[in-house]
RNA sequence: GCAUCCUUAGCUCAGUUGGUUAGAGCGUUCGAUUCACAUUCGAAAGGUCUCAGGUUCGAAUCCUGAAGGAUGCACCA
């Protein structure tokens, strides 16, 4: 047999910047990350198991991070395990709207160019624009995703406003809304007077702030607020029943008092939200614009009436105050308060959370407002024939073990958020998004001359994916204005992009998935909703596995963040350090659940090891005694071979329990400790002064553990492994990518 | 307030059911290097495993408590 002479392409080091593209090139050739292009070249049994993964869809106006980087490299070693495994493997490329994240973003840009806001341009006009944008900058993400190496299905991509998935959407609603599952209501909600727009309860965040705490004279009892400018209609007074400082007063008793403008009488109310540890255990109650004093409104059906409007602005109630922005308003109402004599005492340091939109930043009014709502706690019958609630369904689909969540201990806080559930407020007043399919009959229906007795038939609001016609007269239905939450349409992602509602071969054959991969972060928004709109839907769940990673972080743990200046951009480092580096960077070291802290050098240790592996290789093709033929294996050789194998075994287990971390540490010793350091250092002395048959015993040994470890370490690492498979001599498959698991 | 997690080498972290001398990467110090290696190799220093009790033949690991840190949820009128 021939010597094999190492080829030319091993230049010295390996250069992740000029091996990249031609293996990205090539991959993308070979279609192999489509499974079905695997059946048909013969690479995957059409009767293989299959083992699916739906990316979670990044913004489609952002750029990659870190996050993104984690997320892809994650799930990247997943999904070409599991293709080297043999399973019909599919991994669904995505991006998502943002709908709030992106129409803020036009807006100001818009702004910022033509001082025009939303309203200047109307509704079809900033569509358009947004439009334009999206097309726009989609190719940005999708190429930075491709340069991690990400091994996705791109036949199969899917934009969450895309036709198929709007058309999804519309189903859902539909279903839901027939199911009696989706109702509309005025209830208190989190109104965003900066983005004039509902936000959902999980979409706020909590902001300490230090603001003045007043203490009123309100007739005989004392009350406190930082709010004084909500208390104008204020006029009952809540206690506990069982609080004996104020057992003189019944329930229903009226008082009569001053008040900030003017005399008013009160009504005691008896009820146990009152909390009698806290100031003097007494409180006025402002049922618009706060949820438990609503909630304490509707038990006692009491009035309810607004004091502040969707911007701020203090209405008729207010008498002198009317017409003012509340900020302004506080400091004179306190003011007038004072000069009335009504204040007893004012902390100036009170520090209490402000609600505020996590998407925007402004602060959450709580207002009542006609909304859209999934009922959580209604009974309905599902597709496989129970009867629950949604919330019985989000539990039972955890508890069962027929989603399973790694880490466990996230579970808990699972059912935790559960209990804690509310209807969930879908319906948004921003115009990006998919529209809500209602439709209204405005005005009242005059019907054609001879139908006038249809009049009683005609529908004043249908609910249907397309348009609806009068029967009975020409008008034109007019369409819900408002959009569905974005997480109303991500709820369906599994499944509505496999073809969802048709019953596509691709939802047989993928749906469920195998794993959702996400961060912790996004538990709440985004998993338990699918979980609640598979479920229902569906009949079954959405995936089988949740795995969590931690959020990357800088160096000192802290977020990364524009403001802070210390983003760890993913394409400088590949560009720096090579792709597989990347990655290796951040699987090592992050174990499931927990934050990763990231520094760059952490990255260039893994760029020498890729090296490693390269040099590795040029030492097994430069130095064939006798050619790398089927020689007779000796016994320490094979005991060497068998090592690896071993290795093979414990890294599946690893990678099958989501401990990316373990598999890729121990592959990583494996390569450099054991296998350069001893197995290579003592081939030499074989290799130069050993017997003709252990020399060949050797090389062939040699050849067979780089094989072993260039599949090993290709999930991890696809780059620099495909460069090295596609120099070997003899190989059993075109491509590293789609090479056998060793087991 | 309720809950979860974390605290191990200078830094970042492993340590899966309790079992010899507690490990890795980076960093530090010293030395070697025309030999696959724009580097690598060898060696060294560095630890009261946060603290205090307990269980056990044996605890970084299990239990109780304390301190510090992080996060989630709820929430204050």
């Amino acid at each position: 047999m021939e010597p094999f002479i190492c080829p030319e392409a091993f230049l010295k080091p390996y250069n992740p910047n000029e091996q990249e593209p031609r293996m990205l090139e090539a991959w993308e050739k070979s279609g192999y990350a489509n499974p079905d292009v695997c059946i048909k070249r013969g690479v995957t049994k059409p009767d293989a198991e299959s083992y699916s993964i739906v990316l979670p869809p990044p913004n489609v106006t952002g750029t990659l991070h870190m996050g993104h980087a984690s997320m892809l490299a994650i799930e990247d070693i997943l999904i070409r395990y599991h293709r080297m495994r043999g399973y019909k493997t599919l991994w669904i490329p995505g991006t998502d709207s943002a709908a709030i994240a992106t129409q803020s973003k036009v807006e100001t840009d818009i702004y910022k160019a033509e001082k025009k806001t939303r309203h200047d341009l109307g509704r079809e006009e900033l569509m358009k624009r947004i439009d334009a944008f999206v097309e726009e900058s989609k190719t940005t993400i999708i190429n930075q995703t491709k340069k991690m190496g990400s091994s996705l299905d791109w036949s199969r991509y899917a934009y969450t406003m895309d036709e198929k998935r709007y058309a999804a959407v519309m189903g859902a609603f539909v279903r839901m809304y027939d199911a009696g599952l989706i109702y509309r209501g005025n209830r208190i909600v989190n109104w965003d007077p900066k983005l004039q727009t509902t936000v959902s309860d999980d979409e706020i965040e909590y902001a300490e702030q230090k603001d003045a705490f007043y203490h009123f004279k309100y007739g005989p009892f004392d009350i406190g607020t930082v709010r004084p400018e909500t208390k104008f209609g204020d006029k009952y007074v809540v206690m506990h029943p069982d609080d004996a400082r104020y057992k003189e007063y019944t329930h229903g008793q009226q008082i009569d008092l001053e008040w900030i403008n003017g005399p008013i009488t009160a009504t005691i109310i008896k009820d146990e939200a009152a909390d009698m540890e806290f100031g003097s255990g007494v409180m006025t109650i402002t049922p618009a614009h706060s949820a438990l004093d609503f909630e304490i409104a509707q038990r006692h059906k009491l009035d309810v009436e607004r004091v502040i409007d969707d911007r701020g602005i203090l209405l008729d109630i207010a008498g002198e105050f009317k017409g003012q922005h509340i900020k302004k308003a506080r400091a004179l109402i306190v003011e007038k308060l004072k000069t009335k004599g009504l204040i007893s005492k004012i902390d100036e340091d009170y520090v209490h959370n402000v609600a505020i939109n996590s998407r925007g930043g402004g602060i959450i009014e709580p207002q009542i407002k006609l909304q859209w709502f999934i009922n959580v706690n209604k009974e309905v019958q599902f597709p496989d024939g129970k009867r629950q609630t949604l919330k019985e369904r989000m539990r039972e689909a955890v508890s069962s073990g027929n989603t399973k969540i790694t880490p466990e201990r996230f579970e808990k806080i699972y059912y935790h958020w559960i209990e804690n559930l509310r209807d969930w407020c879908i319906s948004r007043q921003i115009w990006f998004g998919h529209r809500i399919p209602v439709w209204y009959h405005e005005p009242r229906c005059v019907p054609k001359p001879g139908r006038e007795a249809d009049v009683e038939k005609s529908l004043m609001m249908i609910v249907s994916a397309t348009k609806p016609q009068c029967e009975f007269c020409d008008a034109e239905f007019m369409q819900d204005p408002d959009t569905l939450d974005t997480w109303f349409s991500s709820g369906l992602w599994t499944f509505s992009t496999l073809g969802w509602p048709e019953d596509t071969d691709d939802l047989k054959t993928y749906h469920p998935t195998a794993v959702l991969e996400t961060g912790y972060d996004i538990l709440f928004f985004w998993v338990a909703r699918m979980i609640l709109m598979s479920g229902f839907l569906r009949g079954e769940v959405p995936f089988r596995n949740v795995y969590l990673h931690g959020l990357v972080r800088d160096g000192q743990g802290r977020k990364m963040s524009k403001s802070l200046g210390n983003i760890i951009d993913p394409l400088t480092m590949i560009e720096k350090y090579g792709a597989d580096a990347t990655r290796l960077s951040l699987i090592v070291g992050a174990s499931p659940g927990n934050d990763l802290k990231l520094s760059e050098d952490r990255v260039r240790g893994y760029k020498n090891f890729a090296n490693k592996l390269w040099n590795i290789t040029r030492f097994v093709l430069e130095n064939p005694s006798t050619g790398p033929g089927q020689a007779e294996l000796n016994a320490e050789d094979a005991e060497l071979i068998r090592e690896a194998h071993r290795i093979a075994a414990e890294a599946s287990i690893n990678i099958d329990v989501f401990r990316l971390d373990l598999a890729a540490d121990q592959l990583y010793h494996f390569v450099w400790d054991r296998f350069a350091a001893e197995i290579v250092e003592q081939s030499k002395l074989v290799l130069k002064a050993g017997e003709p048959t252990a020399q060949a015993s050797r090389q062939r040994a040699l050849l067979e553990i780089l094989i072993v470890s260039l599949k090993l370490l290709h999930p991890f690492m696809p780059f620099v492994t495909e460069a090295i498979w596609q120099q070997l001599p003899k190989k059993e498959s075109d491509q590293l990518m789609v090479a056998k698991w060793p087991v």
